[in-house]
RNA sequence: UCCUCCUUAGCUCAGUUGGUUAGAGCGUCGGACUGUUAAUCCGCAGGUCCUAGGUUCAAGUCCUAGAGGAGGAGCCA
């Protein structure tokens, strides 16, 4: 049996356009943008599956129709009929040759141009933002990475499962919570549901959640929200061991989906794909807390380098890249002062200004290397990674890295401390090249109802909210693991966005409720 | 909570040791142009220099306080 979905309007979608061509066909969207000629009118149009220039052509429409196209503003809404006609020059492969066009909707004076702008402002207008290009391209690779994560699971035999948002208690302690009432009780967003998620593979196995995720950090960084979705397998009968290899395996999948069905968007975005030409052949690093200690403090050579080395040959390089852009600017303003027409003015102008940014942008860098260099020599044992050091690690390798046996007494609670060093808790965090972040932390799960008891005790937190929890240890306890990925992260690194804020239609992040 | 920086036209910004009537590009609007790719060319309009107070003959520029924003630290996915 075959579903057939109902054949609702005859209505060609731009991303179907390339079935018809040479056809006569109908079509809708949005003006993003319009140039004219004497007796012609190049309408890009946009509908949410794709970008297509049309053409308005005054000898083949009547005077009214071409007038309206002439009045044509940025995002009014238009029924469009034309044929279909390939143009290799088009972002499609085709173009749109009008024969008639009937105006939906006006749209005036709108507040977003083709030129840049602040993130202040597009932020105050994110609703409209949301219309552009690359965020059409992010909101794209964010639907498909969502996509493969459930057919990853479903694949495996995962069943999904949601955890609750309104919590009683935290079920890590530490992170401030955001509080809300529950009729007369206190209650609290979720900032994770793995506790939750512990219950349910006890009933079904292997399990899955994906939902939002709340934590009211007051962090102003690229890689902070308040609100943001996380993505939370929990399996029964695993060690830590067998839950690293399901994460290499999971992100693999992910990965090498994503730059198969999004290439459009990820050449819209302009993102430097070779970055991710060893993820699948190559096996991801995994190195002890220990070890990975060593290398931030410059003790281990990796490739026959050590940290400090790669960090000071960036430095060079950096600096050298800066002296190379100011010398381009040199050369740009000399010509622009020896006299150039206006056009080639704008773009020497151009060029500059984007080379001046760049210059901006290198000099934070190469003013964080001595910082970085200073905070790993005088990286402590025992302490959790800053941004720094997780960078500091990243730089060593060219795919993610997974990061292992760490200290229990910077992980959460319910963390399995490893029985042959008891100072040490069998989790596991996975570090993104480039800076990206920490994207997955996991681990196997305590079993021990002792140890946790008097862990509970020692984080001071409400022994009576964790009874239903210690049960799960009473009745047929089994090794148990599992893992958290932030959504937003990985869609950060997969697209290569300056800030995770671009990676969720609506982001809430410290200063920012609406719209 | 702490540190650094920013706030000038609708947008992005420039504005010299404080000195006449505050500028540019883009956008809007009007015009030219029959294949444009952030089109190009010509023209018009557009200002509470974030707010309050202070120094000064004179403040966009200096000082104090406040508001808003950006980046980072801590914390984290």
């Amino acid at each position: 049996m075959s579903f057939q979905f109902p054949k609702i309007n005859k209505m060609i979608q731009i991303k179907d356009f390339k079935n018809f061509d040479g056809k006569t066909v109908d079509t809708q969207g949005w003006v993003m943008n319009k140039r004219s000629g004497k007796g012609l009118e190049f309408i890009i149009l946009r509908d949410g599956s794709g970008f297509a220039q049309c053409i308005v052509n005054a000898d083949d429409v009547s005077e009214d129709i071409f007038n309206t196209a002439n009045k044509l503003t940025q995002e009014s809404s238009v029924k469009l009929s034309g044929k279909i006609v390939k143009d290799e020059k088009q972002i499609g492969g085709y173009e749109l040759h009008v024969t008639d066009l009937e105006l939906i909707g006006t749209s005036v004076d709108y507040p977003i141009s083709n030129k840049e702008h602040g993130i202040e402002f597009l932020m105050d207008h994110r609703h409209l933002w949301l219309r552009s290009k690359r965020q059409w391209a992010i909101l794209k690779i964010r639907n498909r990475l969502i996509y493969a994560i459930n057919t990853f699971f479903q694949k495996e035999g995962f069943v999904q499962t949601d955890s609750p948002i309104f919590t009683p208690n935290a079920a890590e302690g530490s992170t401030t919570l955001f509080s809300s009432k529950y009729y007369d009780d206190d209650a609290y967003l979720a900032q994770t549901g793995q506790l939750y998620g512990e219950a349910m593979a006890m009933a079904m196995g292997k399990i899955y959640t994906f939902g939002p995720t709340f934590r009211a950090e007051k962090s102003k960084t690229r890689r902070h929200l308040s609100e943001f979705w996380m993505i939370e397998p929990e399996m029964a009968f695993h060690d830590n061991a067998m839950n690293m290899d399901v994460i290499e395996s999971f992100l693999k999948y992910i990965i090498n989906d994503v730059l198969e069905n999004c290439k459009t968007e990820l050449e819209l975005l302009e993102r430097d794909t070779t970055v991710f030409k060893n993820i699948s052949s190559e096996r991801f690093p995994r190195l002890t807390y220990d070890e990975a200690v060593d290398i931030i403090k410059g003790k281990k050579k990796i490739n026959g380098k050590t940290s400090i080395e790669v960090l000071e040959a960036d430095l060079k390089e950096l600096k050298q890249q800066i002296e190379d852009n100011k010398a381009e600017i040199k050369a740009k303003e000399k010509e622009i002062a020896g006299g150039v027409k206006k056009g080639k003015r704008n773009f020497l102008q151009n060029r500059i200004d984007t080379l001046k940014n760049d210059i901006h942008k290198l000099e934070i860098k190469a003013g964080n290397i001595p910082k970085w260099i200073e905070s790993a020599a005088n990286f402590e044992y025992g302490n959790d990674f800053g941004g720094s050091d997780e960078t500091v690690i990243t730089i060593m390798f060219d795919v993610p890295v997974m990061v292992y046996n760490w200290p229990h007494k910077i992980k959460a609670f319910y963390m399995k401390r490893d029985a042959a060093s008891p100072e040490l808790a069998k989790g596991v965090d996975v570090l993104a090249p480039e800076g990206y972040g920490e994207i997955v932390g996991g681990g196997e799960r305590e079993t021990d109802l002792n140890l946790l008891l008097s862990k509970i005790e020692e984080h001071k937190l409400p022994m009576k909210e964790f009874e239903w929890y210690l049960d799960l240890r009473k009745y047929g306890s089994v090794p148990h693991a599992g893992f958290g990925l932030g959504l937003e992260r990985t869609v950060a690194w997969v697209c290569g966005t300056q800030h995770i804020r671009e990676t969720i239609p609506f982001p809430r992040y410290y200063g920012r409720l609406r719209p």
